[in-house]
DNA sequence: GCCAACGTTGGC
DNA sequence: GCCAACGTTGGC
């Protein structure tokens, strides 16, 4: 049974559109050891991705993608010249770990952060809750299919 | 740009 | 192993 999960991008950094153009990506540079061992340990092929902007105007879902790729090495962290480098990861022992996703659907129109608390049916949403910062995180499969149906019935 | 919340680091 | 200092995240 598929998993769901929401992954946060600051739109300016990787954004859905950016996942349009490429199709799919890697999902390098999580630093984070929650946030690692979710991909790591319970991330699998065909799972469920809500795509979500962070510190952008507004902050929402932007869209859908899905798990393409099973956890591998984030080669980022042994390259000393790369932003994400990390002098404790080595080939031997490479620390932090990354999936593949790739792209699915843009939603016609965001749905914000704002909206998302309005839905007592969301409430229990990590990213909802206070002080969420993790970049991985995972979603009830109501709260994912809730979403769906918002996005699809939304119109402006 | 502010600042609250949280994670990490390092001295002890 | 405690905890203060520091860095980062991310909404606003």
């Amino acid at each position: 049974m598929a998993k769901f999960w929401l992954l946060k991008s600051e739109p300016g950094c990787y954004s859905i559109s950016d996942l349009k153009r490429d199709k799919q990506t890697f999902w390098s540079g999580i630093r984070n050891y929650q946030a690692r061992n979710y991909m790591r340990d319970a991330m699998a092929v065909g799972d469920g991705i809500l795509f979500y902007h962070s510190n952008a105007s507004p902050s929402g879902i932007a869209g859908l993608a899905t798990v393409c790729k099973a956890a591998h090495p984030d080669r980022t962290a042994l390259d000393p010249k790369d932003d994400h480098y990390d002098p404790k990861s080595s080939e031997k022992n490479p620390i932090w770990m990354m999936v593949d996703i790739a792209y699915q659907s843009t939603f016609s129109n965001l749905i914000s952060l704002e909206q998302l608390h309005r839905y007592p049916e969301l409430s229990g949403m990590v990213v909802l809750q206070k002080g969420s910062r993790l970049s991985v995180m995972p979603v009830e499969e109501a709260h994912f299919k809730f979403i769906q149906t918002l996005a699809s019935i939304k119109r402006k």
